[in-house]
RNA sequence: CGGGAUGUAGUACAGUUGGUAGUAUACUUGGUUUGGGACCAAGGGGUCGCACGUUCGAGUCGUGUCAUCCCGACCA
């Protein structure tokens, strides 16, 4: 099966193609018959639970708390604040009737004609209205607030396109919703969930990434600011891969969430909110994945050490003690451990199935190395293998681990480095974005000048860099002055 | 919704001038194997997307229809 996918053109030639077959090769997820959704297979989903539990409790270190609020919103929430429903109205799912009818055959069922709803039901496409419906019955007082509330749930937005992980109708995310009493403490609350959310892509993911705020054409519909970090693919390309959005007082106004203020004067409270969500997965398989498969970070790896054992039958029973022994040390360790031998499978088969899947270590237990006391093994980050003695084999696991961890985020972070340019000449600009990469450049700030580029280049301005050192200098399109560069690219 | 392509076994594909369904892989059973994706033997699985038409006869030709994929518009 996985021969197929060496045999697959290369990533450069035809990408899209090369990562649709390695999730569904992997065994992480694969298209569903139900339209532009996807079935996330236990190995893929024990990969969002460790992620989920990780993000968790980073969250609740900041006091968030869980909730959750109803799938089904009505109608007229969606119409409340005007530039909310400019921007998700066009592509959600609507509930109209509440039952279904044997049809006259009586071989199937129909739509119950008689059971059409009074007002029609919204598959939520994000929760911020009926979140803040709710709210408004929470809040009183400043002594109320602040309200730091999270859901794990499924949305859904009806796509024209999609793509296993990066762009599925129905997808799987977190969503913050905050309320604050000050408009300072709302906008901190947004820029620390970015925070939170960088410091988990490159300390977990081993993905680097630029945070940086949203123009205002690229923002969140009904956003004052829209904070995102963006991810470079290995073919150069840009992934939004988490935002959080200062909403000011949109929703306040919009769903009449008013509280006494210290000096009893009624305020509109702040809101912000923030999301990741199952298109992190996309991100970590672009970012890491060789020809070979998957190369998964030990921190989010559901296995982290694979051993498989060789030898002739008659030697099977004390290689499984053998490797009893180091997988008890290994778990003890906290290191998740597969031993595997199942006898109707070669290792070859399973050499190459495990690097498939991403397994950060394997450990070849073989009869004949046994005798010299030593053990085979293997990282995936680079294919390296080693002959190490069998003696301290769990320590020497766990440091080569926190190797592969750093190893890949240094590599993903080199290719990044080594991929972003300034740039201040367009032509330069539109004949090198083709091939991917990030652009630095001066933009004069008019939504015109991001039209332009957009529809000669399809590049878009990704965000305005916190990271970078900004100095005034000359919009490449208009030649208007400006006073930073910001972050240009071709994006998913 | 515009431009292009494809629908044949679980999957990936072949199928010549129209003549009654084939390869690989996967699966099942038995045996031999096991240091980088094993081998041998036997076996199961398809109203060729759907409908209509042409024909003695359609996977193949025609018309229609549905679905999927790719490139745009939209997007976490």
């Amino acid at each position: 099966m996985a021969k197929e996918l060496k045999d697959l053109t290369k990533r450069s030639e035809d990408y899209s193609k090369w990562y649709n077959e390695l999730v569904v090769k992997a065994d992480l997820a694969e298209q569903a018959d139900v339209r532009g959704c996807m079935v996330i297979k236990p190995y893929g989903y024990a990969i969002w639970e460790k992620m989920q539990r990780v993000l968790d409790d980073m969250f609740k270190e900041t006091g968030v708390q869980n909730a959750y609020f109803p799938l089904l919103i009505p109608k007229s929430f969606l119409s409340r604040e005007a530039e909310h429903v400019e921007g998700f109205a066009k592509e959600c799912a609507v509930v109209t009737h509440y039952r279904l009818k044997t049809n006259e055959t009586h071989d199937g069922v129909v739509v119950d004609p008689a059971a059409k709803l009074e007002e029609e039901l919204i598959i939520r496409p994000t929760s911020e209205t009926i979140i803040w419906n709710t709210y408004k019955n929470w809040i009183n007082s400043y002594r109320d607030l602040p309200i730091l509330c999270n859901q794990w749930c499924n949305v859904m937005r009806w796509e024209m396109r999609t793509r296993l992980f990066l762009r599925t109708s129905e997808f799987l995310w977190q969503e913050g919703h905050t309320a604050h009493a000050t408009r300072e403490e709302a906008e901190d609350r947004a820029k620390q969930m970015l925070a939170i959310y960088a410091k988990f892509a490159e300390e977990y993911m081993a993905v680097p990434v630029i945070q940086g705020v949203k123009s205002e054409t690229e923002r969140f519909a009904g956003a004052l600011d829209t904070y995102t970090i963006e991810a470079m693919m290995q073919d150069g390309k840009a992934l939004q891969s988490g935002t959080s959005h200062f909403l000011g007082q949109n929703f306040g106004k919009a769903f009449d969430v008013q509280f006494l203020n210290k000096e009893n004067k009624p305020e509109y409270a702040w809101a912000t909110s923030w999301g990741v969500s199952t298109r992190l997965m996309g991100a970590l398989i672009m970012t890491h994945s060789d020809d070979n498969g998957l190369v998964l970070p030990p921190a989010l790896a559901p296995i982290q050490v694979v051993i498989i054992p060789i030898g002739k039958g008659d030697q099977m029973a004390m290689l499984d003690e053998k490797a009893a022994g180091i997988v008890a040390n290994l778990k003890k360790m906290g290191i998740s451990v597969k031993y595997d031998n199942a006898d109707n499978k070669r290792p070859g088969f399973k050499f190459a199935d495990y690097e498939l899947k991403g397994v950060p270590v394997r450990l070849v237990l073989g009869a004949r190395d046994l005798e010299q006391g030593l053990v085979e093994i293997m990282r995936r980050d680079t294919l390296e293998k080693e002959s190490v003695s069998i003696e301290g084999i769990e320590e020497y696991i766990k440091n080569l681990l926190a190797d592969i961890q750093t190893n890949i985020l240094e590599k993903a972070r080199k290719f990044r480095d080594a991929h972003i340019y300034e740039c201040d000449n367009y032509e330069e600009f539109k004949e090198k974005v083709k091939d991917g990469g990030f652009f630095l450049c001066h933009w004069d700030g008019t939504a015109e000048t991001e039209a332009k580029i957009k529809e000669d280049t399809q590049a878009t301005i990704r965000c305005v860099p916190y990271m970078f050192e900004q100095t005034p200098g000359v919009d490449m399109v208009s030649g208007k002055p400006s006073v930073a560069r910001v972050l240009i690219a071709r994006a998913y």
